[in-house]
DNA sequence: TATCTCCTTAAGGAATACCGTAAGGTTTAT
DNA sequence: ATAAACCTTACGGTATTCCTTAAGGAGATA
């Protein structure tokens, strides 16, 4: 079982209620944190001793407020916590659902776990960790189907992606080709840019650019 | 000190938290139920005894799973427990910040606290108990400096809110204005649809009309 | 090399969105 | 009661988007 376990997270209730799921599996010593940056510092620290810290389960996204912050988001925390300790295991614990986003985790941090919040947040904890423990990985039920169907979504290349960003951002379609253009980016012709959000349409089954606008939030490629 | 205190949310993890918040106060019958139907069930049956519930604490949002709910958020909750229990106690514990959906709910229900989750989430739910037990009422820090100005920033109505719904769900205008009219809602023609759109975009500040539907997301009226 | 396919671009017309104007009706203020 | 302000709607011109077709170029294959 893990010896070492830091938990980052603002909401200090949930902090709590991770404390007490961990504590049912026999977990002694937990570290709580509210802030990335204070997270950090405690992995470092610790680093030094004979008991590091062996498991990180950690938010992504935390409540900026008057304590500025090097760190501001999970995203940054891990990348930060691997860079000084590229062994630890990590447990991404999140409201997130955007498969764009937990994919970019799974790909870029190599994350052990991914939980997601809800009713069955508690028990998921226990089963990745005991995966973990098991040198396997483990994804929520219900991210571990959409994970499958990925490759559907990451049909969109990074100029897909833009393009998305530059429509949300309210450009035109003869600025964007602009853009492009300015870029050297390929395919910048207006044409080009019309064939493109067409193809994102079929690909999303989107009926207005309206819509593929908020499909793209919502599957977290913006 | 309340002696009976019941708590709808459907994570587990803020369960356990909320509950041990509590337990700091000496409150010692606490009930938990991850279900809105759960919850009113249990509110009911209480109600016969000699001990009925004199708290609720509850979250907004439930996330929909494979059990069919009656009521299926926090609002409908509160609305069927005020019901049958017209003096019932009520604390609001949520992420919601949208200022116009927390001022809808005091005004409505009168509920007696508004928590906004966050960093200081336990120290909060301790300050709300101790003000409603003193008949006072209790509004996070930061939601009572908006509801100061919530006339200001409630500018957008439900019928904006459901406009830029139906755009995100790819309608087309003229779409939108035979939906406006067979649901006979006011301003229902093209020409008022185009000019609430553009109303918007000005109250927005969006180029265009994606660029609204993603503003919209982000600020949760869609 | 010849041919094919795929990608990029251009061009033109149709559909839709954008924007200003004005008429008619309702509410508000004096 | 009258005027003013506001809301709703229709209309028309312009701009943009949508969609099809086709030409040219790069790369693959035989």
């Amino acid at each position: 079982m893990f010896q070492n376990v830091l938990i980052a997270e603002d909401q200090n209730t949930i902090n709590k209620g991770v404390e007490s799921t961990l504590r049912e599996l026999d977990i002694v010593n937990i570290t709580t944190s509210q802030y990335c940056d204070d997270a950090l510092l405690k992995l470092k620290s610790k680093l030094k001793t004979d008991a590091p810290f062996d498991l990180l389960i950690t938010d992504l996204s935390f409540k900026p407020d008057h304590r500025t912050q090097h760190l501001s988001s999970g995203e940054a925390l891990i990348e930060a916590a691997l860079g000084i300790s590229p062994n630890l295991k990590i447990i991404v614990f999140s409201i997130e659902h955007r498969i764009g986003k937990i994919k970019h985790l799974i790909d870029t941090y190599d994350i052990n776990a991914y939980v997601e919040k809800g009713r069955e947040e508690g028990f998921e904890l226990k089963k990745a960790i005991h995966n973990i423990l098991n040198n396997k990985t483990y994804y929520s039920h219900g991210v571990e189907q959409l994970l499958r169907n990925a490759d559907d979504i990451c049909q969109t290349d990074q100029y897909d992606e833009l393009l998305l960003q530059l429509l949300a951002k309210g450009l035109k379609r003869d600025q964007i080709a602009k853009y492009f253009k300015e870029k050297q980016l390929p395919a910048g012709s207006l044409s080009s840019i019309e064939k493109r959000i067409n193809k994102l349409k079929v690909l999303f089954d989107a009926n207005t650019s309206e819509q593929l606008v908020a499909i793209g939030i919502d599957r977290g490629l913006i």
